[in-house]
DNA sequence: TAAAAAAATGTGTTCGAGCACATTTTAAGC
DNA sequence: GCTTAAAATGTGCTCGAACACATTTTTTTA
């Protein structure tokens, strides 16, 4: 193939000035409808595709990212993230793509709005945000979007026409897999347990999908005779609701933690029970990987936050350079993650 | 962050053309001595990033790429490699960026050799090779470096200085994985089977990879009492081969098998046999694939071919077009599928 | 010390798209 | 038919790096 034709080639193609085909390209008007559509002809023909590189130089446009999630300090699930910005960085700053990161507090919706407030200040070209708080992130995607700022989200999924894009995970799909895993090695037919730890910020929604999932795997099953309990764990006191869920519940197999606080509750269990309890939780914590590389956790779903800031600054970044469309939904695969293939996960 | 500064800038600032710039940058030469101490010193300074956009428009180069795999055609395992090139293509070919597939039979070494012959015909930039045969891809390899052509490698390894970079799993661990599944579901304690199937194709060194994590995984274990069968299966007559091994073996409780074929004896398995045998093998095939949503597979192991290709291509890409380092290698994760995460590895 | 050679430094064009401004052509008004 | 406004089209500069070529400065040699 040989190079691609230029604005100057079309132009002398079709006989006008590369002005004219410029206007035609941007719909600037200005040009007779007879040459708009021998221009139009012509570009359909060779299917033009503008050099982006040329484009960009010209444009010469410092575009700013903002990435509003919480403070990796506070919850170390999100600290992967900043991996991903670096990673980002590396690839599209060359670019002119600069990105900034501010974090809020995961307890407190005042401390998500003030983020918002203060993106709004100054208001980039796009948003990748994590709308924890339902109420406030609609709120906050409505004021970016009559800022003009383009908003995506990712995590976990709130509906408003605002949003371009989410990326995150199935989490009632996320569910089943945790049912199947548990299905599958608990080493006979007993109980099993869907614990919620208490994590005070409102994430109802989205613990509830994930215990759908697991319930919805069961109930399709015949012949499965399984008996599945659901337990709230309260903030305060674990290891006596913990001892006592066990005494009440002699036939436990398995247990299905919906979130990545699984490593709280691991110690009382072996403290008050020396079964083979199957184990399933989410998210790869220091504290998680090191007890599923003690046996003590049978696997962890990976939701990869990494991978998710990842590609939706990606797909921003991409869409702001380049124009590529941005895919209405990225959803990751649910990566399994055990005791032997932990470490490829973590580098 | 303001613009980025440029050579003129630089220019500006020590007080030279910026054609003196430009000759310290690429050591042209041409240069007196402490002007080129003086330039270096506010490169560093001020940390010079050159403009990648502009660059490229000026060096305006089409680059070429050859990625050389087995025919999907013939073997099934390679067909996700095509979406990856179409990935690379809407990534990189605004830059310039060309990709030419050729394809071999995997079973004929001869059609490998006339495969890297027609590359040579016409060198391209870089290479991304699958090395199914290691003598001849080490003689391949070492041609393309004379012609100066960088050359990558994916899915299996082979040792060679003028291999810039490796893309694939760690078959060792791969095999500690199949291990721990196997280990996690077998439902009681019993004797464990490895089953290479023949392939005719000397893979042999990476299939003893698996193998041998398979093992290493066990010798590790404290008080493990399973025994563990190697079963080399021929091509011809699987069913009786597998009928009399399943015989001979009546403690079996699970099988790993070291390729993408498993498919291929699952039926037989079931006619001889009525007792639950976990079944562990490779790669998303459809056969595999409809066997793991009926329950007769329990775990595949994703070598992610695709996501081979596609970082390959992506690592070389970058080198040529901006200068990124290639990585020496590049290890993929490790993924467990099961019958509830399967569908969105495929999408 | 002047001429010639070599070394060092400077200048100006190119890549392709985008856009401001200049110029030409057509239509409108009297 | 001539002037003026409006519409259509053309021209030329810019973005930053790269590189060929031009010019200046320094060194060498007779």
């Amino acid at each position: 193939m040989s190079r691609n034709y230029t604005i100057s080639d079309i132009a002398k193609l079709v006989g006008v000035s590369k002005g004219t085909v410029d206007r035609v390209l941007h719909n600037r008007g200005k040009v007779s409808k007879a040459v708009h559509e021998k221009v139009t002809k012509i570009l359909e023909e060779i299917d033009y595709q503008p050099n982006l590189i040329a484009r960009n130089l010209k444009k010469n446009k410092i575009y700013r990212i903002a990435l509003v999630f919480p403070n990796p300090e506070i919850d170390g699930y999100w600290t992967p993230c900043i991996d991903a910005i670096l990673n980002i960085k590396s690839e599209f700053q060359a670019f002119g793509m600069l990105i900034e990161s501010y974090f809020f507090d995961p307890k407190s919706s005042i401390s998500f709005y003030d983020a918002q407030t203060k993106v709004l200040k100054s208001p980039p070209d796009a948003v990748l945000l994590a709308p924890i708080f339902q109420k406030e992130a609609l709120m906050a995607i409505k004021n970016y979007a009559l800022s003009g700022v383009i908003v995506a989200t990712f995590n976990n999924r709130v509906y408003t026409q605002n949003n371009k894009s989410f990326i995150g995970q199935n989490l009632h799909q996320s569910g089943r897999v945790a049912a199947k895993l548990l299905a599958n090695s608990a080493s006979h037919t007993g109980d099993l347990a869907i614990i919620h730890i208490d994590e005070k910020y409102k994430q109802a929604l989205y613990i509830q999908e994930k215990e759908k999932g697991f319930r919805a795997y069961f109930e399709n099953l015949v012949g499965q005779k399984n008996k599945i309990i659901t337990f709230k764990l309260k903030r305060a006191n674990f290891e006596q609701q913990i001892g006592e869920f066990l005494k009440t519940n002699p036939n436990l197999v398995g247990i299905f933690v919906t979130t990545s606080k699984v490593f709280e509750i691991i110690p009382f269990i072996k403290k008050y029970t020396t079964r083979k309890i199957a184990v399933v939780g989410y998210d790869l914590l220091p504290q998680n990987v090191a007890f599923l590389k003690e046996d003590k956790i049978d696997f962890i779903i990976h939701q990869n936050p990494k991978q998710q800031v990842y590609l939706g600054l990606k797909s921003l970044a991409e869409y702001l350079l380049f124009d590529k469309e941005i895919k209405e939904q990225i959803l990751l695969p649910i990566d399994i993650i055990n005791s032997e293939n932990v470490d490829l996960f973590m580098g």
